[in-house]
DNA sequence: CTTTAAGCTAACTAAAAGTAAGTACATACA
DNA sequence: TGTATGTACTTACTTTTAGTTAGCTTAAAG
């Protein structure tokens, strides 16, 4: 309510930084952390994948093949928007991580199959549950857009 | 095996798309759709919430304020490598999306709260099982890297 | 009287995403 | 014989987005 108790209690928090995320990994050592990663560390490689598994396109893989095999073309058609550049990129980060595999037979034309390993059907689930998640409360989200915007109305 | 077998099972299931995740929706009304959401549709709102809620940076900020409230500064501390306009940018996304609630008070130096609303709570929840599923399986989806790379060596 | 702090924003550059076209070869149709 | 079609890509180019740096404001600390 008034100037000097919130300023104090912000300079409380700021030098113990207390209950802060960080601390949950405070005092571990370095190597031990990166065993089992730590999102808030900069350099952790938890980060990459993180970015590989939301990335805009491979979220809209994971849901595809959650339902299972694939093929390139299949994939396109049913992900809307995606160019095929996009697409084998996606799928070809995804397969680096050990999520997707990738059977191709050699024919003409080329016919190639993709679908979820292990690691990338306990990994879709995540996704999969997010993007339901979504998709059922679109409506309120939605909701609260339009409320925001007409508090901020110019 | 041969040839025409494969041939042939692939031109089935292109004319019928049979078990794609697109005929989930097939049939219904487009205004129905919508109602529910459809991320598979390129001009889906959910899309875009979708972008929001797993852009590098936010993700990272539920999992941060899923711990409680938090104010700019110890988010941007707590956030290894995000710079401040990032951090702006992605807060400003959540809170018009009615993820994020932020409270300013009028003092100098300036002070904001950050908090997730009840929304937004229920989002962080899939979002920060993700994110704690990528760090326990870190250790695994690195071995599938480079034995990826492996395999894959030239 | 310079420094530090907080929470932003504006201007600029680097990186990523998107677009359009090209590739290879077989089969279909004219 | 000749053109069109389908598949799974890649390459070159353009546009959009992310990231980096600097600046703003005002009060209190040094």
């Amino acid at each position: 309510m008034d100037k000097k108790a919130i300023n104090s209690g912000s300079n409380r928090s700021d030098s113990a930084s207390a209950g802060l995320p960080t601390s949950l990994h405070q005092g571990t050592p370095l190597s031990i952390q990166m065993d089992r990663g730590n999102v808030f560390a900069e350099k952790c490689p938890s980060r990459e994948i993180l970015k590989h598994m939301t990335s805009r396109w491979a979220v809209l893989v994971f849901v595809a093949l959650s339902k299972g095999t694939h093929r390139f073309s299949d994939l396109r058609r049913c992900i809307g928007g995606v160019s095929e550049k996009m697409l084998s990129q996606t799928l070809q980060a995804l397969e680096a991580d050990g999520f997707v595999d990738r059977i191709a037979y050699p024919v003409v034309p080329p016919h190639v199959e993709y679908s979820l390993t292990p690691l990338g059907s306990q990994a879709a689930e995540h996704v999969v549950a997010m993007a339901d998640w979504i998709e059922l409360h679109l409506g309120e989200i939605l909701e609260a857009q339009t409320l925001f915007e007409q508090n901020n109305a110019r």
